[in-house]
DNA sequence: TACTTGTGAAACCAATCGGTTGCGCATATA
DNA sequence: TATATGCGCAACCGATTGGTTTCACAAGTA
């Protein structure tokens, strides 16, 4: 199933799940003890994320440890991309210069 | 209301009216035009992203002007950060070295 | 072999989402 | 004043979401 990354990240649970995997990969139930949720709920998040690829599963044993594909938060850096843009032109640091002035005016 | 930045650019057409707006603030109609929806979706649209302060609403008679507001943007980007550590760490080229290495065995 | 452990999938549920239509209300304009 | 325009809000609707409970199954362990 083809997922939107955005929407992945929308779930506050789901980017808590993805900061903690950021720095180890972990398996569903050690994921689950840091949430007050159940390990089924956290297994849905799972496949989600796998889904669009921000997460991969790697099976050990009966374990299975799930691991951030941090080249895939990139996407979300790459759409910032045009606003970094606006946001580091002049045209928006006139943009401010006008708003202060006018605020001033007042 | 209180509102989520991350659940406000999940949905495609919220993003792309971000995009659309970034050039020059808007009014509903003029942004309903670009889209293949009624203008009282847009307007719901852009209620949840003035609710989050992404975008702001300036009244111009009887017309209402919809301005991104960018610096929000930077929430995106800060949030973003601590994963770009990670993707310019050297730790995360090592990690691909191996995984190269390792598909170079098989 | 019997039991425990780690897991995903299915069925169900209330809440939310994104869309529509119909309405009311200002603000131009004739 | 009467009419047209731009807009937000409310009510409604089907689809999706995030959660739960129950179940099945493979992999270790006694």
């Amino acid at each position: 199933m083809r997922r939107d990354i955005f929407q992945a990240i929308a779930d506050p649970t789901r980017r808590a799940i993805i900061v903690l995997i950021a720095v180890q990969a972990m398996t569903p139930n050690a994921i689950a003890e840091h949430f007050d949720t159940t390990r089924q709920a956290v297994s849905k998040h799972l496949k989600v994320l796998t889904e669009c690829e921000l997460v991969q599963p790697q099976q050990q044993g009966r374990e299975i440890y799930y691991k951030l594909q941090i080249d895939k938060m990139k996407e979300i850096d790459h759409w910032l991309e045009q606003f970094r843009k606006i946001w580091e032109s002049r045209f928006d640091q006139l943009d401010n210069l006008l708003e202060t002035l006018k605020k001033q005016q007042k």
